[in-house]
DNA sequence: CTAGGAATTCCCAGTTTTTCCCACTTCCGC
DNA sequence: GCGGAAGTGGGAAAAACTGGGAATTCCTAG
């Protein structure tokens, strides 16, 4: 299970240090790459190559004449990409998948249970100011008896 | 249960000694970890391990394609850590976490039933404000009967 | 077909950060 | 006043991050 978020500068190259806590739990200890990818809220979405299969099949299986599921497969599938981290533990980004999610340097690496979102610093923290501003946050339907 | 309000000042490392009276308890005497995670009114939640899975299980449970539902999982999970207090019973607060709380080195420490909040002491009391100015506390909807 | 150039990848080493542990001081109880 | 426990601060060893550099491969032009 992902959790916790780090800030994290890219080097020059667009290198990404995977921090090292979380990084034999993607890797599993160097054996298996990582799978890159783009979300609609403009953020990355980091699996272990192994835990990706399962939902590249699922978007796969969306009804290819319904054009309403087209833009979600062309976005999760189409950027897509298998990478292997260096001998450092860095994952290089690729200039693609850069300007889509805006990311040039300071990222906050977050993780979210079967995965790990990466996100421009700058954009994290608008999406943060809307839950957190204005004294009270939105309650979606359904999450009104949460407890914590 | 956990009551009771501390105040607390962290050291130039950004640790917390937690209180004695309260160690034993969240740790169950040195056995278990503890989680710090992010709470929508910029403070911190402390719970002891074993406490903390319900509440993300819940979370995780989220539709993850509902937007609506996805900023509280960024925060609540997101920002979880878990965390093992050091021989002397302190617990080391992420530059990440702190940022997001304000919390610098006064903080205070408040007991909420089955886990802790983590103030900044100066936007506790700008909370504690906000209830008791003006006179007339607010009362939200369904507590007008309450009887203390 | 060959040679030059450019981009990419891999690897090494310095520097910073983190983590763990020890010692001192202060506070409380006896 | 004395003993003990707890809080506080600092320091040293280890690990990790950062940046650069060299070699290889791919592409392009002659």
């Amino acid at each position: 299970m992902f959790q916790g978020a780090s800030q994290i500068n890219l080097d020059a190259k667009g290198r990404l240090a995977v921090p090292t806590r979380v990084r034999d739990s993607l890797t599993q200890g160097g054996t298996v790459p990582v799978v890159l990818t783009a979300h609609p809220d403009k953020c990355l979405l980091l699996y272990p190559s192994p835990a990706w299969e399962p939902v590249r099949a699922k978007v796969m299986a969306f009804p290819s004449l319904d054009p309403a599921f087209n833009p979600w497969k062309r976005l999760l599938v189409g950027f897509a990409e298998e990478i292997a981290l260096d001998g450092a533990g860095r994952l290089l980004i690729s200039p693609e998948l850069r300007a889509f999610s805006g990311i040039d340097k300071r990222v906050m690496f977050v993780g979210q249970g079967s995965y790990y979102e990466i996100w421009d610093l700058e954009r994290w923290q608008q999406q943060l100011d809307r839950l957190t501003a204005g004294g009270s946050p939105v309650l979606p339907p359904g999450m009104e008896n949460f407890s914590l």
